[in-house]
DNA sequence: ACGGCGATGACAGTAACTCTCAAAAGAAAG
DNA sequence: CTTTCTTTTGAGAGTTACTGTCATCGCCGT
């Protein structure tokens, strides 16, 4: 896997400065990358359930042995990302005065539309996937356990209120929760996959929240 | 809580009734009584993980191809329950007139409250379980979106909205997820297994949703 | 009593991991 | 540039959760 394209396209993963890195972590990244991109690709084409770890591995110029080095599990593949400390940059950079719920929802809408503006097309295609593999759904809960975490820390602090309180998970969980759903409708219908209806939809989906669940 | 499963409640020790059924059909009870037993009594025993399907059978009696005959997958000896009907049946039978959001938040209360009284001791051990295994937490969020499904069909005759609204599942996906924080809740302080707790539990989590989220 | 059919078990096969270990390759030091 | 240290990689063997097939066994209806 020395010689590869040097392939312009930064990914998802790669909001990294790739700058001031020694070649052991660059290539690292590529390697990542180059796995990532395989398993996409081949998903897309046949299947996530039909394809199997040790053709991602081939078709990237790995061994098996190295893919799973770099993702403890096939779903890992898809669900792997490093936006969790962003969001909660996002979070801790609202004023202290608002609203829990409105510092909420506008950290995860900044972020949304950054994470959406660093890789359209990956971000569009992964929500997908996560909507349509039962697997992925599955294991996306626990991805969203941490988020969760990370959120419920930053809120903690923002409330006053213990990190494992109930009413602080009630929020944070109905909160992502209603994103998801926003995210999987936005897959569902639309398939323009515009960033703007995008917003729509979630505007939609917290406002149920934030209006008590009225219909 | 999903579908599927057409056994009649089993409790405990308490001879099951069976009265007018086949051998055949007996039988099968029986079978898939012991499999979860034991199973239950192993994961107790040494954990989730540490106890391969290969010991089950064995320790149950049977082959290992009768374990999967019965539960297509380890998780669902955990996770297979036959309530949905009745959840079904509580929220249908609210008046019309009630709001969406009572009829739900009484339905599922009540729900709840008989599927403790069926078997307490079990459904703690099995909430501790959900709670406690990761690969279990995942796979629930599979068998809750059948439950959501189901919720969605009666609330959507209800309203007159469509079945794939985004508010209704909004509504539903919130109201699950406050019903599962509270449950985990539940086990995770009260090591009491308290009925009223949880009662208490379900009214706050479920009051913050009616709140709008307000801490 | 018997013949059909559903339930079971034995077996072979696949795929997702896990562990170990030795070789390859970047990094640091001389 | 060479040596030495450290990290990364690949190969291979093993475990476990399944999946599919097929012969056998035994309840069930006639």
């Amino acid at each position: 896997m020395t010689s590869m394209a040097p392939a312009p396209t930064e990914s998802a993963d790669a909001a990294v400065p790739t700058a001031k890195l020694g070649l052991r972590e660059r290539k690292k990244i590529q390697t990542r990358q180059a796995i990532r991109r395989t398993a996409y690709r081949l998903f897309e084409a046949q299947g996530y359930d039909a394809t199997p770890v040790d053709q991602i591995a081939e078709e990237a110029e790995v061994s098996p042995s190295t893919v799973f080095r770099y993702f403890p599990t096939k779903e890992d593949i898809v669900l792997t990302d490093e936006y969790d400390p962003m969001v909660e940059q996002s979070l801790r950079d609202r004023p202290p005065g608002e609203s829990p719920v409105t510092a909420l929802r506008e950290a995860l809408s900044s972020s949304l539309s950054r994470v959406y503006e660093t890789d359209a097309a990956e971000t569009f295609q992964r929500i997908r996937l996560i909507r349509e593999v039962p697997a992925l759904r599955g294991r996306m809960s626990e991805h969203s356990a941490d988020t969760a975490q990370v959120l419920m820390n930053a809120l903690s602090e923002r409330t006053g209120r213990a990190v494992d309180d109930l009413e602080l998970r009630i929020v944070t969980a109905a909160m992502l929760g209603a994103l998801t759903e926003a995210m999987f409708s936005w897959v569902d219908s639309g398939m323009s996959g515009d960033l703007e209806d995008l917003r729509a939809l979630v505007a939609r989906a917290l406002g149920v929240l934030e209006r008590g669940l009225t219909l």
